[in-house]
DNA sequence: AGCACGCCGACT
DNA sequence: GTCGGCGTGCTC
């Protein structure tokens, strides 16, 4: 391994002539060096309007575009460095604050610059296409269209019609209102346009309308004290600031949210609000528009290029000034933010789990940081990451402890079945209990994180289980419209059954365990005459199936409710009085230390889908280990309780958030290969580490493995990994910069697909 | 990551 | 004699 730590040829020492360093997503450690086709970089002056412009270069036989981040001295030899084909832009694209925080991204997690812009820009932006983008041509009627178009010919019926729309209207017409009027509408407009009597603008692109408002509810004194603290910090100027907005289900974080940005929007200022990839529901949209009575900008996985290029500039140029989105949306540009706010703080899906794997809580925080803006986490069930930041002084706590109107927290039981025989997952106990609910004429909700029919398919004569050919994994039966298919749940591989087992040729192969198509059939089968809908991603796979099973849920529809962790997240299903937690024992002993802190966040929120109108809501959990100790204090005391005790037991064992972690995930086809690279990944930290030790010994740096991932073979790659823990976050980075170069230039490294992922939040 | 170069087997 | 297999190596 050689010391280069630029990864670049040395550059000629006679020349510091400035160049164009130019981000490329690829496998460049530094930005490359291009040389201006305008010789814009020979006026210094000018080198700040160059910075977050986009180019087109030539980048060995065809052509690509990417980002100037700097202009300096060159690092390249000056002979082979090649210039530019054009600006796209006249203007940065991205101003300097937007840099200063994607560059702080990429330093934070280790990321090649032109990945971290790749990231962050919407596709049409990456491929060259104009920052802003326009809707169709709208209409305006002019002073003398007023006094014109009121004198239309009696018998110019259509013509008056479409007169009449302009004058009465308030705001410009589109091309659908004035189709409503006439057909004849774009030859009338041409006249009026060539008279002066309308003028032509470009709309806005987003069609999303405001909708009608709806009943505002006054603020409660907990709510309003939360409102006040935030809201006085935003006034005052304060700048940065970050809240931990801790609000039991059913507390109405959301009022909250709405009075926050309702005053951020007085002041003038845009907000952005990130919620999980599942929240984003229309209704929580509709709510929003419904109170601020404005057009919000959306950015989910839903959409297309074009809609997610709205977006963008709508909020670039100041158009919209609310931002609501998932993840990707963190790094969307503002014109004047002024306010932050993630919802569901704690939400797995706030982590990227390829490419850049940030996540967008934390990189959240520190953008607010950057712009001096203050930040909102809310959650019912805050991780512990978050809660040792209120205990570390580094977040403020504001709680909501009081449930809306009358409804009352739901009774959460435990109920043992060891030693029970439940073939069907339902336990004789809940069984009882789904009887007097449902007598009483209410909704019954049924919560089991397993889709498909069965988990196991498993010939009786000599045990063979069907696996996946490409994954350590068993294949899941699935009980297709048509017929029964196995299919494996981690890379999609799909196969008939086998008529026989292949094994030993018996006839007797069974299913094991239970899915929530099998937990379908057999409550079909017990209770014939209700109404059973089943809600996972193969029952919603369709677009809007979603949406019109919670609604008929939501009416009332159904009895009965059997669904994954999507039924947990977002939904407020009324009528429901009982929950039943099928199988929660997969979460209490897990290689990963972070299921316990999800199994009960999980249930909570399952918990909270009961008893939020006027009944009662009564919670079932079965398990086969009802003396859990976490599990009893979630129970008897409440998840603040169960959060103390378990960043105790981590603080114990030293795992985050005591410990800072950064774990090298390698994959490759060939097993030896990727422990190779890993092993000697290893041996080069251990040298590293010892040179960093030099100056000061104070800390500690802990390697693990490398030792193959949970599942260790996974679409036909073998995978292994090697975690690094230290006390030391500054350190811990130091020495993967130091690293870093090393790895770029490693032939091992090309051989196998790895990645870094800092503060990871799975080990699969 | 792509994409060309390069050096060996089965075909018109 | 060629077409094409995917190993190796480079891109400012």
């Amino acid at each position: 391994m050689q010391s280069n730590t630029s990864g670049q040829d040395e550059a000629d020492t006679s020349t510091n002539k400035a160049v164009l360093k130019v981000a490329v997503s690829g496998p460049f450690l530094t930005p490359l060096d291009y040389l201006d086709c305008d010789n814009l970089t020979e006026t210094p002056e000018m080198w700040p309007r160059l910075i977050g412009r986009r180019v087109e270069i030539p980048f060995r036989n065809r052509s690509l575009i990417a980002i100037v981040v700097a202009v300096a001295p060159a690092d390249y030899a000056l002979e082979k460095i090649k210039t530019i084909l054009r600006w796209i832009d006249e203007e940065p694209i991205l101003h300097p604050q937007d840099l200063t925080f994607l560059q702080w991204v990429s330093d934070y997690y280790h990321a090649p610059m032109g990945e971290v812009i790749n990231t962050a820009l919407p596709k049409r932006i990456r491929g060259g296409e104009e920052a802003s983008i326009h809707g169709h041509d709208v209409w305006t009627i002019t002073a003398l269209g007023r006094e014109q178009l009121q004198n239309l010919p009696a018998k110019a019926k259509a013509k008056r019609a479409l007169a009449e729309q302009f004058l009465t209207c308030e705001t410009p017409l589109n091309r659908e209102i004035c189709k409503a009027q006439t057909a004849s509408w774009r030859k009338f407009v041409n006249e009026w346009l060539d008279l002066g009597w309308v003028s032509q603008t470009s709309g806005p692109c987003w069609q999303e309308a405001v909708a009608v408002p709806g009943p505002q509810h006054a603020l409660n004194s907990e709510q309003q004290s939360a409102v006040d603290q935030v809201v006085s910090h935003v006034r005052s100027g304060d700048g940065f600031a970050s809240f931990l907005l801790q609000g039991i289900t059913g507390s109405g974080k959301t009022e909250v949210y709405l009075a926050m940005v309702e005053h951020v929007l007085e002041m003038g200022r845009q907000v952005l609000i990130l919620v999980p990839e599942i929240g984003l529901t229309p209704q929580m949209i509709q709510r929003f528009s419904a109170h601020l009575q404005r057009p919000i900008a959306l950015m989910h996985s839903a959409m297309n290029d074009t809609q997610r290029h709205c977006a963008w500039h709508s909020v670039r140029s100041g158009e919209v000034s609310v931002l609501m989105g998932t993840r990707s949306a963190v790094f969307a540009p503002f014109k004047d933010l002024g306010l932050c706010i993630i919802d569901e703080e704690h939400d797995t899906s706030y982590k990227q789990q390829d490419g850049v794997r940030y996540s967008a809580r934390d990189i959240l925080v520190r953008r607010a940081h950057q712009l001096q803006v203050p930040i909102v986490l809310g959650s019912a069930t805050p991780s512990l990451e978050s809660l040792f930041n209120v205990d570390q002084q580094r977040y403020r706590l504001l709680t909501l402890n009081r449930r809306a109107g009358t409804a009352k927290p739901p009774k959460i039981r435990l109920i043992d079945i060891r030693g029970e025989k439940i073939q069907e997952g339902v336990g004789a106990k809940l069984k009882a209990a789904m009887q007097k609910h449902l007598q009483a004429g209410q909704q019954v909700l049924l919560f089991l994180n397993r889709r498909g029919f069965a988990p196991v398919l498993m010939c009786h004569e000599c045990g063979w289980q069907a696996q996946c050919p490409s994954c350590d994994a068993n294949m899941t039966l699935h009980q297709g419209s048509y017929h029964q298919y196995l299919l494996c749940h981690h890379c999609g591989e799909q196969m008939n059954l086998p008529e026989s087992c292949p094994q030993c040729g018996s006839e007797e192969l069974h299913t094991v365990g239970q899915g929530t198509e099998r937990l379908e059939e057999t409550i079909v089968e017990w209770f014939p005459e209700k109404t059973v809908l089943r809600i996972d991603r193969d029952s919603t796979r369709l677009k809007g199936k979603m949406e019109e099973l919670t609604q008929q849920a939501q009416k009332g529809e159904a009895d009965i409710l059997i669904g994954t962790q999507m039924l947990a997240k977002g939904h407020h299903f009324p009528k429901v009085t009982l929950v039943g937690l099928l199988d929660i024992d997969q979460g209490l002993f897990s290689c990963d230390y972070r299921a316990t802190e999800r199994m009960a966040q999980l249930l909570l929120q399952v918990a909270g889908r009961a008893g939020r109108a006027e009944d009662e809501g009564e919670v079932l959990v079965q398990t086969h280990h009802p003396q859990h100790p976490l599990l009893l204090k979630l129970i008897n005391e409440g998840y603040g309780a169960f959060a103390e005790a378990a960043l105790a037991e981590r603080k114990e064992a030293h795992l985050p958030p005591w410990r800072f972690q950064c774990l090298v995930r390698c994959e490759a086809h060939n097993a030896q290969d990727a422990l190779d690279f890993l092993n000697s990944l290893k041996a080069g930290l251990e040298l590293q580490w010892q040179t960093l030790q030099q100056e000061s010994a104070d800390t500690v740096l802990e390697l693990w493995g490398p030792v193959s991932a949970p599942m260790m073979r996974r679409q036909g790659r073998y995978r292994y990994q090697l975690m690094l823990a230290s006390d030391s976050r500054p350190k811990l980075h130091q020495l993967l910069t130091l690293m870093l170069p090393h790895i770029y230039q490693s032939p091992l490294a090309r051989k196998v697909r790895w990645n870094l992922d800092i503060d990871p939040q799975d080990m699969y």
